[in-house]
DNA sequence: TTGCTCCTCACGTCACGTGAGGTGGC
DNA sequence: TTGCTCCTCACGTCACGTGAGGTGGC
């Protein structure tokens, strides 16, 4: 190595993929200054430097901020870095919790919209499910004079205990047909769809169907499932799951909410 | 659902984990308002709109401006919302990958540190390696008045073309030991030690020396290398590896730099 | 001389955080 | 009355982005 080649801020911002501005706020605040200055105020860079002004963009990309990073670059070290690495790992690892997170969200929300676009909403039918990952809340007690956001808000406040993720859709739990066929308005149990819990909705087969409107009114879907069943000599026994496959989230209009019930079939 | 059940700022912070500053500014920008706001300016929500703040916390973390949400909930419905989350799920999936190198960055990161702290610098080894997969760059050719930088430069170059990550540490390829002991300072390619590459330092076994100082310095670790090899009777043949363990990113003093060589045995 | 690059302020922006000073509810 | 919560400005912050107005290099 003879004489270090100088690079201009445009060519090491090219290098570097870093804004011309972003390399001048790092001179500013003193966490990365080029190797040298022209007497005209010119920043030059070397080519050394495109692997420490990486260092300081791996350590923002670790929430570090920069001022903590310029420190850092002082009491530097092999040991102090190992440590300082360690420390933000687990920056790292809620990060990447976060984004998984959201991927199997947007890909629950994209089930559920597909589902609700396409779906012939008047019609019932038989159909196989795989074993779906949920999360049970308490047993959701409705007293006569208690109103409904009540249990509501107990499932709302055992989940935030039991770190559920709530940005995942809701649902209702009843233990049987008869259940939901007299207090179709009041489930027995609240499920919300994160995957991470330990509770499931199982593997087999289930009577589907569809009814539209505010939360809360069902129609005359149970009469149509009890009908259907009946028609093709099915027996309905076990858990029904009901869920608004297009909510407030997706659709403005509340009389075009869209539920879908889950039957167990025997 | 008789009586909305109404939340404080505070209450419902609590529930979703938005902080109050955060739900006020939320309502400034009109992304996101209470129900309910009393005459004397204080707000209340209910608990359906816990569902409602979950999609702009969701939209804002895949990068979405909130003021882009709130145009976004206006011409809302299940359609629009699907493409927009198709849209955006190429946001989610540029963060998953920066999470996942930047993982593996630290992990590479900490394995060298760690062999740097621990390893006897002094003496020559044989190791058994696994296969570590790298990005091989062009040829260097060093002309006798070129300077070092030229094919380091075009090494960036082609790297960033390539879409290499160059945060990962960079080293030298040697093709034999000889290029090595005639030109240490010059190695016929550069490779990064990104591991998305299609090449690889082959598993095997190797012998392993280790020198100290600058750039550059090799003190008489090709020698050692030799010797070592003379006196167990081993050959060495095929590639050669050189890499800074401990570089300027993890140590201060240049003189301090540690360079670890792999040699291929026969 | 003509473009092009670079410079330094200075101000804007995004999504809040942080008091200051004051009112409301039980 | 006391303490707690809530309110509205207003200003701060973090990491830049964006001109404005001017100089330097070939």
């Amino acid at each position: 190595m003879t004489q270090d080649h100088l690079m201009s801020i445009k060519e090491f911002s090219q290098f570097t993929g870093i804004s011309q501005s972003a390399l001048r706020y790092y001179d500013e605040i003193g966490v990365f200054a080029p190797n040298v200055r022209k007497p005209n105020g010119y920043r030059y860079y070397t080519p050394e430097q495109i692997t420490a002004v990486n260092f300081v963009q791996v350590m923002s990309f670790l929430k570090v901020p920069l001022k903590t990073i310029r420190g850092l670059a002082d009491e530097r070290g092999p040991r102090q870095l190992m440590t300082t690495l360690l420390e933000h790992s687990t920056t790292l690892n809620n990060e990447l919790r976060r984004i998984s997170d959201l991927y199997s969200l947007m890909s629950v929300y994209q089930n559920l919209i597909n589902e609700g676009l396409n779906v012939d909403e008047d019609s019932i039918s038989v159909r196989t499910i795989e074993s779906i990952p949920i999360v049970l809340g308490p047993p959701a007690c409705f007293e006569r004079d208690a109103e409904y956001h009540e249990p509501f808000l107990e499932f709302y406040d055992d989940a935030n205990m039991r770190r559920v993720n709530l940005a995942y859709p809701i649902g209702g739990y009843f233990a049987s047909l008869d259940v939901f066929l007299k207090t179709p308005g009041s489930p027995q149990m609240f499920f919300s769809l994160d995957p991470t819990g330990g509770d499931e909705i199982a593997a087999g087969d289930y009577l589907v169907g569809y009814a539209r409107g505010h939360y809360g009114v069902v129609s005359n879907l149970p009469e149509r499932l009890v009908a259907y069943a009946d028609e093709h000599g099915l027996k309905l026994d076990g858990p029904l799951y009901k869920l608004y496959i297009l909510d407030e989230v997706s659709e403005p209009d509340p009389d075009r909410y869209l539920l879908r019930v889950l039957a167990t079939l025997a």
